[in-house]
DNA sequence: TACCTATTTAGACAATCATCAATATATCAA
DNA sequence: TTGATATATTGATGATTGTCTAAATAGGTA
C-alpha cells in the first residue's frame, strides 16, 4: 500500500527549509495584525459581511472603541492585506480581501 | 444536484455568532504568540523537530539571540498552548503541542 | 564538597502599541 | 456658502514588548 512520501507523512515538506528572517517578518506582520481582540473582532465581522461588504460607521458601536481607534485598527488591517476598502460618497465600506488568509492557512496547517 | 446549505456555501455558518469579548481575547493571544519573526520561527524548529521535539539548546544559534530571549520566547509559546516542555536532566526539550494550532485552522479557513 | 553547564528569573531600557480627545479632511445637502 | 456627517490624522499617555546583562537555580560529575 501506498502511503505517501516520508514528507507527507511528517505533514511538512522535506523540501520546504525552516523559515528565514525575512519570511519571519513578513508572517508575523500577518499573525500581529490579528493579534489584538479589537482587530479579531473587526476582521471577523468584515468577514460576515461577505462581498458587499460592511461600513465602517457600523464597526464603532459593536466594538465599543472611539471612531479614530476604530480607523486605526481598520488601517493596520488593510496595510497587512487582510481587508481592502472602497469609497462609497462620504462612507468607506471595507471587506475581505480575496485570499486574504492563505499564507496563514499554509503556515498553520502545515 | 445539492451542493450542501447556505451557511457552506458563505463558508460561514449562519448558526456561528460574532466573536465575543472573551473569545476573540483568547483568539489573539494565539496569533500574539506568532506574531514575533523570532518566536514564527522558533516554532517553525520545534515543529520540525517531530514527535522527538527539540533541545532548546539547539535554538540559540541559529536564531542568533541571546540565551535568556530564547528561553523567554519558548515561555511564551508555552504560555500561549503551542509548545510543551520535557525535562531531562539539565536540558530541555521543546515539541509541538498536539492541536495547538487547531484554534488559528478554525478561523482561519472560516 | 566544588565545579561546570543548561535554564530561568530579575531588572533595565528603548521601542512599539492601544487608546482617546481634538482637529483636519472630504462629501453631501440645503 | 454654510452646516452636517463620515472618516482620517495628530499628538499625547499609559501599557506592553523584545532584548540584553547579570544573577539565581538546578542538575550532573568529579
Amino acid at each position: 500500500m501506498y502511503c505517501g512520501d516520508v514528507a507527507t507523512q511528517r505533514s511538512l515538506s522535506i523540501h520546504s527549509r525552516p523559515l528565514t528572517e525575512n519570511q519571519a517578518e513578513a508572517l508575523s506582520a500577518v499573525f500581529g495584525a490579528l493579534a489584538d481582540p479589537t482587530r479579531l473582532r473587526l476582521f471577523d465581522l468584515v468577514r460576515r459581511a461577505g462581498n458587499n461588504g460592511v461600513c465602517s460607521c457600523d464597526l464603532v458601536e459593536p466594538l465599543d472603541r472611539s471612531q479614530p481607534t476604530i480607523s486605526h485598527h481598520l488601517k493596520v488591517l488593510r496595510e497587512a492585506g487582510l481587508v481592502e476598502s472602497r469609497k462609497e460618497g462620504t462612507w468607506v465600506w471595507y471587506s475581505v480581501t480575496p485570499g486574504a488568509t492563505t499564507s496563514l492557512q499554509a503556515f498553520v496547517t502545515k
